[in-house]
DNA sequence: TTGAAAGCGCTAACAT
DNA sequence: ATGTTAGCGCTTTCAA
């Protein structure tokens, strides 16, 4: 390569990197040589003696899920806004997997990571974290390590929907919601049983399942709650997952439903009734995650945080349905 | 670390690595040497000298469109299963940010490239692939190269859905698509007018409408085809952002209006009517790709391909409306 | 079974 | 303005 230019090895690293100190000349004959030979720089070599990757990890649960989508697109632009690039896998739900995801990724030496836990003990990062891998978690909090945690919040978010369920005449309100040792799905249960309990409500057993949200399991428990001696009147979705299902249960039933659900869905706003939810920014959850990654990055060292992002009440009708007799 | 085991730098390799040839003794003596200093290898080094990366590059469209999650994920899949981790990043239909993060995953030697183009020139990619880079396009063609392709039937499951149109009495059809030099868009325009033309109706040209699939430009093509003299009594959705406004000003109309959308919509069953869809099958695009991408990886080279992946015509309701006189 | 030496492609530090 | 040297952390090759 620099033989065929007729210069010295790092004459041909200035040119490739545009360094200062290169006349005109001897620039266009390196240029030259590097079309001929077709030269492509090896970035492995460089990150081996920089130290940095210029790229970040992140490590969700699945990216076909359409809260996901958004949430990684905003974790790239960030990314992309700091020159790095973005390496994301899905942990499945799997707390093994996303370990084994994790530490791939760290020994690929990204300079940090995004992390959408899966399980609920994170000292395995120990090392990692020392070793100068920045480090956020999203959407549920770290496990037994004290790290920067950026949340939505969903006791208060769950909380409002079900006030709003109540507001409008409801007290047998069902909760169907993901697994329990989700910390999302326990947040909003837990905010389910705060505005029952602020409004007097005994909950009753029955009124409530967590559980996996693919549609059997949901479609079952709908139905059990719907059915019997005194049914729900209206039932808060604990997720998307579990909304659509539920709006498709509840499209089968003779009488009206109400439902609120904890996310927000395309056309959502078309249906008839429209359906009112509990609205979270998965963007802005990307982002700011991303964001705060890249000032640990800077130095600007600062002592973990946990932030925590409002949700929205979007009310377009299937929320004010009133109790059906 | 070698010196703190008391043993040679191979025989830590060795062991990292568990490679035979070590006694168990050896390796426990090792083995405490890794967790007390807290070794975590260094895949770049690794990279460097075996010339695989295992990682593969996805260059797509936008991240958070529900058309690419689900193929994202398909291509992770097949990577995870042959031990690949998966870089991706979004072109924003920009050729010029496709091209830079081609060849930024190429600078980081990427072992593979499964590329959704933006631009419609690929030579840039030439030397990479000489180089041994192996390249999948997905979803649209590759610009003038040879390399393997696949796609969707968009020509066929246009016309298909056009004809269904026509077979239920219409003969005023509009098309609303995204901007005509992206090939998909093309290829669906193509099939509308071949259907037409097999069913004898000469074409208008204020029935059809080609442009970026922003709601607003979206929403007053679909208006302007709705009003005046004769207006259309069934539209043609290019793709799900389009469908999904179209849906919205349909809504808003006196009078029914047929509509059939290309790609599936989540909740389409559930609007009234319910959605008449030509569905393709997003995450076999990406799995059939990625697929094709580990072929060529083991070294079975093929000749370059064009695969075509069937779609599907679902009829939810909306696409049998009949026209509104 | 184990180890020493060479080198992957690059850049930082130091000449010239 | 340009070149030389060393070394990033690993694996390959060959020798002990």
């Amino acid at each position: 390569m620099a033989a065929r230019a007729g210069v010295g090895l790092k004459t041909v690293s200035r040119v490739v990197n545009g360094e200062p100190g290169v006349t005109p000349d001897t620039e266009r004959r390196v240029q030259e040589a590097i079309e001929a030979l077709g030269f492509r720089r090896n970035d492995s070599a460089r990150v081996l003696r920089k130290g940095r990757t210029a790229s970040i990890g992140l490590v969700l649960e699945d990216l076909a899920d359409p809260f996901y989508g958004p949430l990684s697109r905003a974790v790239e632009e960030v990314a992309r806004a700091h020159g790095a690039l973005l390496i994301n896998g899905s942990s499945a739900e799997d707390p093994e997997r996303e370990q084994e995801l994790a530490l791939a990724l760290c020994a690929r030496r990204v300079d940090g990571l995004v992390v959408i836990p899966a399980g609920d003990d994170h000292r395995y990062l120990e090392p990692e974290i020392r070793a100068g891998v920045a480090t956020v978690f999203v959407d549920r909090p770290a496990g037994r390590i004290d790290a920067d945690v950026v949340l939505s919040d969903n006791y208060g978010g769950a909380r409002g929907g079900v006030a709003h369920l109540i507001a409008h005449g409801h007290r047998r309100i069902g909760f169907i919601g993901d697994m329990p040792r989700i910390h999302t799905a326990a947040e909003r249960l837990r905010g389910y049983r705060a505005a029952m309990e602020d409004a007097g409500i005994a909950v009753e057993e029955r009124w409530m399942s967590l559980g996996a949200t693919n549609p059997e399991r949901v479609r079952r428990a709908t139905e059990e709650m719907l059915s019997g001696a005194d049914p729900v009147t209206a039932i808060f979705a604990g997720n998307n997952r579990v909304t659509v299902t539920v709006i498709r249960v509840l499209a089968e039933q003779s009488r009206p439903v109400a439902l609120v659900g904890f996310d927000d869905i395309e056309l959502a706003d078309l249906l008839q009734p429209g359906v009112t939810v509990v609205a979270q920014d998965a963007a802005a959850l990307g982002r700011t995650a991303a964001e705060r990654l890249f000032r640990q990055l800077d130095g600007t060292l600062l002592a973990p945080e946990r932030i925590e992002l409002p949700t929205r009440l979007v009310t377009r009708g299937s929320g004010e349905l009133p109790p059906a007799v």
